[in-house]
DNA sequence: AATAGTGGTAACCAAAAAGTAACTAATGGC
DNA sequence: GCCATTAGTTACTTTTTGGTTACCACTATT
């Protein structure tokens, strides 16, 4: 019986974050769309590992939680912008402390600025969009 | 092939951090540390529904991280202490904020300062750690 | 006429996580 | 002698997650 969410019977706040953002993917998708609004593909881009199928499922969720704004153009072929919201973004500072946190932690680990998140800041969509 | 762990091939600090804490147990285990060393079977009480099976498989991931100390006294029956390291008490006021958003953020809710954490501070072990 | 392009969805399968129950060691208390 | 106690461990089973592949709609391009 893996269960994703933790019971919240007494309604704990610290649980309810880690509820809708404690898992591998959401973090780094929020984190992705600080710089703007993003296609679904130019995200499935810059995280290579994930599948589509688990990205939609992440995206969804994001969605119902109020975190992302999806808007959905009736164009051929279809395009579908993700943004952020208000929740969102009051969210981005303490990511970044969450970050910071891990360079001041592990100095061994000699982090980089986070490539993906650099990737975002070209407007090589074309470049990195690619299969 | 679900993997617990994202890859990390940049370095991304923010990765790591998701890697090390973002799961929905983590936090909840070092939240209730901050107040002081605990007993296995008391974080065990406090933690409802967690099985002994998966509390101790995060206690070895978080020691190995770095982020507990972990005291075993040479007694009969078993003693063992957890206690947070330098690292994580770096950590928690950035679990603060993370607690702090939800509580802007979902303002309907209604949060209360998390039970789990309240039990904590009184010292009635013998009331709470029950079968 | 075939293909590329986008943002998915459905079906199927493999792997991992997590739940449960039983078991352990060594001692103190009844 | 028997039971309770603690912090696990082991074996077994179920649930969840995630990957893969194929497929769709509709248009523009080759």
């Amino acid at each position: 019986m893996a269960r994703k969410y933790i019971d919240n019977p007494n309604a704990c706040s610290l649980v309810h974050t880690m509820n809708i953002i404690g898992n591998k993917w959401k973090p780094i998708i929020l984190y992705l769309l600080s710089n703007g609004s993003m296609r679904f593909g130019m995200l499935n881009a810059l995280i290579p590992t994930i599948s589509k199928k688990v990205l939609t499922n992440q995206l969804k969720e994001l969605e119902n939680d109020g975190l992302l704004l999806r808007q959905s153009f009736a164009e051929i072929p279809p395009r579908v912008e993700y943004s952020l919201t208000e929740k969102a973004i009051g969210l981005l500072p303490v990511l970044r402390q969450l970050s910071d946190w891990a360079n001041d932690a592990y100095p061994e680990m000699e982090f980089e600025q986070c490539r993906i998140i650099e990737n975002i800041k070209k407007p090589a969509y074309n470049n990195v969009y690619k299969k």
